[in-house]
DNA sequence: ATACTATGTGAGTATATTATCACATAGTTT
DNA sequence: AAACTATGTGATAATATACTCACATAGTAT
């Protein structure tokens, strides 16, 4: 059985997965990787409410993966850890996995 | 603003994220990682009934993280994708970074 | 066939997450 | 100061997730 420790950096480790877990919030990671950006832009980028974004946004926030600073009215965030994208590059592997599968499937019909 | 086969790749990169995204689930990675296990020693692993493990690891079958064949009565459970280590190396980068900027915060006091 | 073991599933409840709207705040410009 | 712009937040409703219990299924052993 797990020891409290381990139980709480699984809680952790949980917690960063659940603020990438998101459409939007992977659009924005995926933004903020070729630079930093204010809200608006991230906004108009990804396509949905400022209010929403700025809720997204704090999510990330919260779990250490952004990081902002004002600039006369706008709020420009940044990525704290470029590591992310090595999640993403994991994705992609899952995801061509699938593809490469279904592809099998196909054929064998 | 976003294609929609960008959207897409988004909702999924998201999809694989939520399959990690919880305590229990990354637990269960976790366990994997250092080789196949049944459901019974996963549940007692991370401590938790066998009808709850049964549904997170059906989740991450689901995203294609893990895979499963049947060996007699016992269900054994194999981790796709290796490269799932490579989202909690970065997560505990992200972590580690977390208790650095707490002791600065700690030793200006 | 019966009893047993490992696993999965339906239903219900509790909880968490998300989007939206209206509004609040803070800095800027005139 | 008044109007404006960028951002954040409270309240609400809709939806999704998680856990528990009881039960179903499937393979095993007697």
């Amino acid at each position: 059985m797990l020891d409290k420790n381990k139980q709480l950096l699984y809680e952790k480790q949980a917690e960063i997965a659940r603020a990438i877990a998101h459409p939007l919030r992977v659009a924005i990671l995926d933004f903020l990787k070729d630079g930093d950006q204010c809200v608006c832009d991230i906004a108009e980028f990804v396509g949905s409410e400022r209010s929403n974004v700025s809720r997204h946004l704090a999510v990330m926030v919260n779990a250490d993966l952004l990081e902002y600073h004002k600039e006369g009215l706008k709020v420009i965030y940044h990525l704290k850890c470029s590591c992310v994208t090595d999640f993403f590059t994991c994705a992609v592997k899952v995801l061509k996995q699938q593809v490469k599968e279904n592809e099998k499937l196909l054929r064998a019909l």
